[in-house]
DNA sequence: ATTATAATTTAGAGTATTATAACAAAGATG
DNA sequence: CATCTTTGTTATAATACTCTAAATTATAAT
């Protein structure tokens, strides 16, 4: 009855991965799980079976209602463990990820509902993602890549990618932290570098770094 | 090379069997592992095989220095978290040993050494069994199971057997926590029923739970 | 020394997860 | 539309862990 952490893993990866309503393919599973594509397929007949998606062959897949309620609960374990790593256990934000991806599976509801309690029950992760609620709820988000602002545009940080622990502590370095204020300068023409005010410091971002950031609460100003 | 979750829970049961230096039974394993003796023996070869014990068919297992090595790892493991979940997660002392059992195997080394520097490097766990140090080494212990002290006798509690839950939550309601001080006044023949006082109150206790508490600094005051 | 009993091991299988190699379907191209 | 390329699926197999039932060994009791 109880899924295995492998299962869990199946069904938030297609979650993460379903986005908007498209099904997921084979080869995109395979990527993210880091198995080869076969292995993908017999776990899908398998996920099918156990009623957490609807799986057609040479398709794709989508979860089941079964599998988005498992998904979310996976997600709220994940981002919670990843804050109270951050928060409790003063864990630094690019390193929590690799961790809270073992916890997630280990952890007891009461113990999660305890670091829920600690942490104040808290609605964003340290990288400003929001904690799916115990009844799958989230909290709404309307946010746009800091790469999608002009010069001159004030922002504050909602946002940032947290699966490459490099990137994470890169900009971590820059203080481009969620919650943080900042101000385009200017983008330049052709590789779309990007001059960002943070504080008083202001620093010379490229096109990955800036679609990786994700920022809410645009004001235009000057011009 | 990185010894599985099973690996390292059959090696810590072995450890924890072993005791002075008698070889651990195959039915014995099986019994503390909830497993069949035909998997134990299966097992037993290849614990062998890997380097972490010595096996003899039909004579029975001890551990080699490797083994005795990673015992000790996850004996640290395991009482280092049950004392953070007491302490920083205010989970009852009863409810402590399956969550650890679980978080042992997926613990980085960093976020464990977070956890006893906030613990303060203590070294007992919330049971009162010793916390092994990264070295591997032992705080001593010297205590005597409560069964064995006699009328108007002084003692402090040092330690409470952790593996039966509902015990444990029974002791703990009596107060018989570690550091308690205690005095026995009475033992009664027979069933040696013992009426020992904690603080204020008094208690009869019988041989089960008598014998499931060890005790320290005796001290034989009237008669 | 022989026999009964208990403990242990071997044989044969099953589940869960993964991989490689060979084949099939879908999509793109001219 | 016929072929090439990419993507996905089927065999088939390997590893890790577990089981039941049958055979074997050790131990205790005549
Ligand atoms: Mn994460
Ligand atoms: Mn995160
Ligand atoms: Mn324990
Ligand atoms: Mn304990």
């Amino acid at each position: 009855m109880e899924p295995t952490q492998t299962v869990e893993d199946y069904v938030r990866a297609i979650y993460q991965l379903q986005e908007g309503a498209e099904d997921v393919s084979t080869s995109a599973l395979a990527e993210v799980m880091k198995v080869a594509p076969a292995t993908v397929t017999s776990m899908l007949k398998k996920l099918d079976q156990l009623g957490y998606a609807v799986y057609t062959p040479y398709q794709g897949v989508s979860l089941t209602e079964s599998g988005r309620r498992l998904a979310l609960n996976i997600v709220r374990r994940h981002r919670l463990v990843e804050l109270y790593l951050v928060q409790a256990l003063e864990i630094p934000w690019d390193r929590v990820h690799e961790e809270a991806h073992r916890w997630e599976h280990v952890i007891s509801d009461e113990v999660l509902a305890k670091m829920d309690e600690v942490l104040g029950h808290p609605e964003r992760d340290p990288h400003g993602a929001p904690i799916p609620g115990e009844n799958g709820s989230l909290p709404a988000t309307s946010t746009v890549r800091l790469s999608a602002l002009r010069s001159g545009q004030r922002a504050v940080v909602a946002e940032v990618a947290d699966n490459v622990p490099e990137m994470l502590r890169y900009i971590g370095n820059l203080g481009l932290y969620p919650d943080v204020a900042i101000e385009i300068i200017a983008v330049a023409p052709f590789d779309g570098l990007v001059t960002v005010r943070v504080g008083e410091r202001q620093h010379i971002i490229g096109q990955r770094i800036a679609r990786s950031i994700f920022v809410k609460d645009i004001i235009s100003t000057e011009e």
